[in-house]
RNA sequence: GGGCGAUUAGCUCAGUCGGCUAGAGCGCCUCUCUUACACGGAGGAGGCCAUCUGUUCAAUUCAGAUAUCGCCCA
């Protein structure tokens, strides 16, 4: 452990010297590393597992400093904790990334080969990988590194295979054909929550479908020959299969059963009624795209009706369309039916329309519905017990309104679709014999168990990123092995996270907990806030805007900004961010530093008395604050409420300690009261302990210093200490004092090289005592020459009226008197104003009737107390005139 | 369309159980480089708590509605 050198002490703090020592100094002791033989009970975290293809981004540095703070909390309570490291191979993002690469090139992964890809995967996850990890270690997270994993290492696919067999096997895993999401640009089918809805600018086409010439029309037939359909999308039209309408819809009543011409295709389709359709919506005549759209999907199974592929999975027109459309994109396909539709007189017309588009989260592609065999997790039933244990409570979700939007997602939930049409990922277990046999298994097949055949094919497809991620608390323990680990951190006992991924990780990790490990994989859950730039936007790099943790690190140091973001944690949706709000940091690790600074050489290394010394009141005021402060942080920790800890210690380390207890301190140390050592002592050492959560750094380096004893992250959370309230009133007299004086010099514009006496006037021993004792520290602190006590006021003097006593500045010669009729006349009309607040409040007899007695009680003493101090300061203006 | 959140000082935000002269940081104004800190110290100005209607002895706080902004789901 490295010897502090108090002669160093720089009159800035540097972070830069300061950081890397003691993250190295840490992570080298083992401090970092959990042991899962402990007897101590146990507080886990596993991290939400960056992507591989990430780097820091700010909302990660405030994830990762929030659950720092528990963890470092917890360690100094005495827990046996672990916070389980690792990051995510995320499949499609990194395939989109490499894609990418693969265009610069002029190739794309199929011309490469599934092969070559995963190659350029594993190099791509090689280099990337560890980047945010160090980037971690920059924030100074006590990870246990010992434990990092990566959801494609071998432990966690184990944990994959064996999960996708006992769904199978349970029956809560299926494979369907059905109409999915998917990307053209990724080339591969992706979940519903993967799917985001943008507003574009769009049209309704409103198309003219001819009613069957071959089908005699009857005589009494009337209006036109044809149906009006409205489509968004006109190039389906020529996939369309039916016309729908509703049954009760009179408007189309005489043509049911009869047939349609398909404009530019000519097949003869059927009009079909359906109470799905809504008559009030566009003509109340829609089109049916069986194998385009997810519900005439439906409809078209409802209703016997032909499935037409006609967009294939590049998102290109099939053969199945007129030659002249063929391998068209979708695009290009419907300015050109556009264009024939009206050049042959079927549009009947085209109105603007704003549309919601889906769109892929991942490329911003449009995605297009289409059917294709994919995977599914039946989800009902795994959906009952993750609704249970949310709305018992076992699983707290914070800040508590985002139980409503979890359970609605539940109750609604759909089965989800886990197969994925990319290569950089767990690949499915599944194989497929010529015999049609199926074999899903743990170990890969080496033949057929029915025909024995060694022709073998393995599934093409990989599941789903979040399939692995939903096993995370418990695959990175070993699971399904019966670890040491799992039996002693699991369940864990707080999740961070940010809350845009409630349904895709959160809720997913809850079900897969309780199907697996039979139980909740955590009983916590904070939801953290989503940080904006200054303008209100979504910080992007695509865009350029937003904010570098790292280089703010560098900027102000990483404590400053530790404790700057959770100052800004206070469980809102989301809050605006500018750099120059790290100052704010900046200057109070600062201020910390000093303080520690001053004091050093009077409490480094010294053990506090085993007995309480005679403790002065401003001793037992201070102690008091700070017995307040450890109970507010420690309550504030388990409550994840950052932003009312940080606040707290920010004004009691800033305006109870520096501005007044050190104040106070300076004179008394230099003749080494023992009293104000002791005080000191616990305070500062108590202190650095709750900053320790928020600000490790800085706090194991004043630790050090201060030769407090061995490294702060080992210490014991500290407790209040009673010390009695004994003259705490006193003291609080004397600041109120301290601050009239120092007001009177402000408002009267007493020059600052003028000395001015203070003379008090009270009848109060006690206090007058007190105030005697503590007269250098009232001459020093309130800025006066001399203070005296007497009953009489000076000629020409200011005023001050405080509970117990007045105190009167003489300020002839200094300044100009009249002054201090208008200050007194200003103080006068603000007391009146007040007094006369609390007597409205009592002209209400149902005040006094109704009102709880000591809301009463307060307000009767209140008045008494202003009337007090009104009547006294009426009687010296009146006295002066 | 449904759900959730926000609206408080010039800016960014707190505000617990309905009752304290509604607070903080930054910015602004005045003074101050005094032996921890000018990333500091002292003092100050600045608010119809979005609007309306209720409930209540009492509303920034609770309920309903409106407006504006944002997030999520469909």
């Amino acid at each position: 452990m490295q010897d502090a050198n108090a002669g160093d002490f720089s009159s800035r703090y540097d972070p830069r010297p300061v950081e890397g020592k003691w993250y190295r100094f840490w992570e080298e002791s083992g401090f970092f590393t959990a042991d899962a033989q402990s007897k101590k009970p146990k507080f886990s975290i596993v991290i939400p597992p960056p992507n591989i293809t990430g780097s820091l981004h700010v909302g990660h540095a405030l994830n990762n400093s929030l659950q720092d703070a528990q963890i470092r909390f917890k360690k100094l309570q005495g827990f046996e904790t672990l916070w389980l490291p690792g990051t995510d191979h995320a499949s499609i993002g990194t395939h989109t990334h490499i894609d990418r690469a693969l265009a610069a090139e002029g190739t794309d992964r199929f011309q490469l080969g599934r092969e070559e890809f995963l190659k350029r995967a594993w190099a791509w996850k090689e280099k990337y990988g560890t980047r945010i990890i160090e980037q971690l270690k920059l924030l100074g997270c006590a990870c246990d590194w010992t434990r990092t994993r990566f959801t494609m290492d071998e432990v966690c696919s184990r944990a994959v295979r064996e999960a996708f067999v006992r769904y199978y096997e349970e029956g809560l895993i299926y494979r369907g054909t059905r109409i999915v999401n998917w990307c053209p640009r990724c080339h591969t089918a992706v979940s519903d929550l993967e799917v985001k809805h943008q507003d574009q600018n769009s049209h309704w086409w409103y198309i003219r479908y001819p009613i069957a010439k071959s089908e005699a029309r009857s005589p009494n037939d009337e209006g036109p020959d044809y149906v009006v359909v409205a489509t968004t999308r006109p190039e389906t039209m020529l996939g369309d299969t039916a016309v729908a309408v509703n049954p009760k819809d009179e408007r189309y009543k005489h043509l049911a059963g009869r047939n349609l011409v398909l404009p530019l295709v000519g097949r003869v389709i059927p009009l079909v009624t359906d109470e799905l359709v809504l008559a009030e919506f566009g003509t109340g005549a829609v089109k049916v795209t069986p194998a385009h759209d997810a519900s005439d999907f439906e409809m078209g199974k409802k209703h016997g009706l032909e499935f037409i592929t006609v967009i294939d999975d590049k998102a290109r027109m099939t053969d199945e369309v007129p030659e002249k459309y063929r391998n068209l994109s979708r695009e290009e396909c419907r300015k050109r039916v556009v264009e024939d539709l009206e050049a042959q007189g079927l549009m009947e017309k085209i109105e603007p329309y704003k549309l919601s588009a889906s769109i892929c989260e991942r490329c911003g592609t449009v995605v297009e519905p289409l059917i294709s065999e994919q995977w599914f997790v039946r989800m009902q039933e795994l959906a009952r017990p993750a609704i249970e244990v949310v709305e018992s409570g076992r699983v707290k979700l914070i800040p508590e309104r985002w139980n409503k939007v979890y359970l609605e997602w539940m109750y609604n939930i759909r089965d989800w679709c886990i197969s994925r049409q990319l290569w950089w990922g767990h690949r499915i277990p599944v194989w497929y014999c010529d015999c049609g046999e199926i074999t899903v298994a743990r170990q890969d097949p080496t033949e057929c168990p029915k025909c024995h055949s060694k022709n073998l094919r393995q599934d093409e497809d990989i599941l789903d990123t979040w399939f692995s991620s939903a096993l995370w608390p418990f695959s990175t323990m070993g699971w399904p092995e019966k670890t040491p680990d799992l039996a002693k951190f699991y369940p864990t006992d707080f999740l961070s996270t940010a809350p845009d991924i409630i349904f895709l990780w959160v809720a997913r990790m809850i079900f897969s907990g309780l199907r697996f490990m039979g139980d909740i994989p955590f009983s916590r859950v904070y939801f953290h806030s989503f940080i904006l730039v200054e303008t209100g936007e979504r910080m992007s790099r695509s865009k350029g805007i937003g904010i570098d943790p790292v280089d703010m690190f560098q900027k102000y140091g990483t404590d400053a900004v530790r404790f700057t973001l959770a100052y800004l944690e206070s469980q809102s949706q989301s809050y605006r961010l500018s750099e120059k709000r790290f100052e704010f940091g900046r200057n109070f690790t600062n201020k910390v530093w000093n303080a520690c600074r001053l004091i050093a050489p009077h409490v480094a290394g010294a053990a506090p008395d085993k007995d309480n010394p005679a403790l002065a009141p401003e001793d037992r005021w201070i102690m008091s604050r700070y017995g307040r402060t450890v109970e507010l942080v420690t309550g504030g920790l388990d409550a994840c409420s950052y932003a009312a800890v940080a606040s707290r210690l920010h004004e009691f380390f800033w305006h109870e300690l520096c501005d007044w207890y050190l104040e106070f301190a300076k004179l008394r140390l230099r003749a080494d009261d023992a009293a104000c050592r002791w005080t000191l002592h616990h305070v500062l050492r108590g202190t650095l302990q709750l900053l320790h959560p928020f600000m490790p750094f800085i706090t194991e380096e004043l630790w050090q210093r201060m030769r407090f004893g061995g490294s702060i992250m080992r210490s014991k959370w500290p407790e209040p200490i009673a010390v009695g309230e004994g003259g705490i009133g006193l003291v609080e007299t004397m600041r109120e004092l301290i601050v009239a004086v120092r007001n009177i010099r402000a408002e009267m514009e007493v020059p600052a090289k003028s000395e001015v006496r203070c003379i008090v006037n009270s009848t109060d021993a006690g206090l007058t005592g007190f105030l005697r004792n503590s007269a250098g520290l009232i001459r020093e602190l309130a800025g006066v020459s001399a203070l005296e006590f007497g009953a009489l006021r000076p000629e020409k003097s200011s005023v001050a009226v405080l509970p117990g006593c007045e105190a009167y500045v003489p300020l002839a010669g200094v300044v100009d008197v009249e002054k201090e009729l208008e200050r007194m006349k200003k103080e006068i009309a603000n007391l009146t104003r007040l007094v006369a607040g609390i007597d409205a409040k009592f002209a209400n007899p149902d005040f006094a009737a109704r009102a709880k007695p000591d809301v009463v009680e307060a307000e009767r003493n209140r008045r008494a107390e202003l009337a007090s101090k009104l009547e006294r300061l009426e009687k010296q203006h009146d006295a002066w005139q």
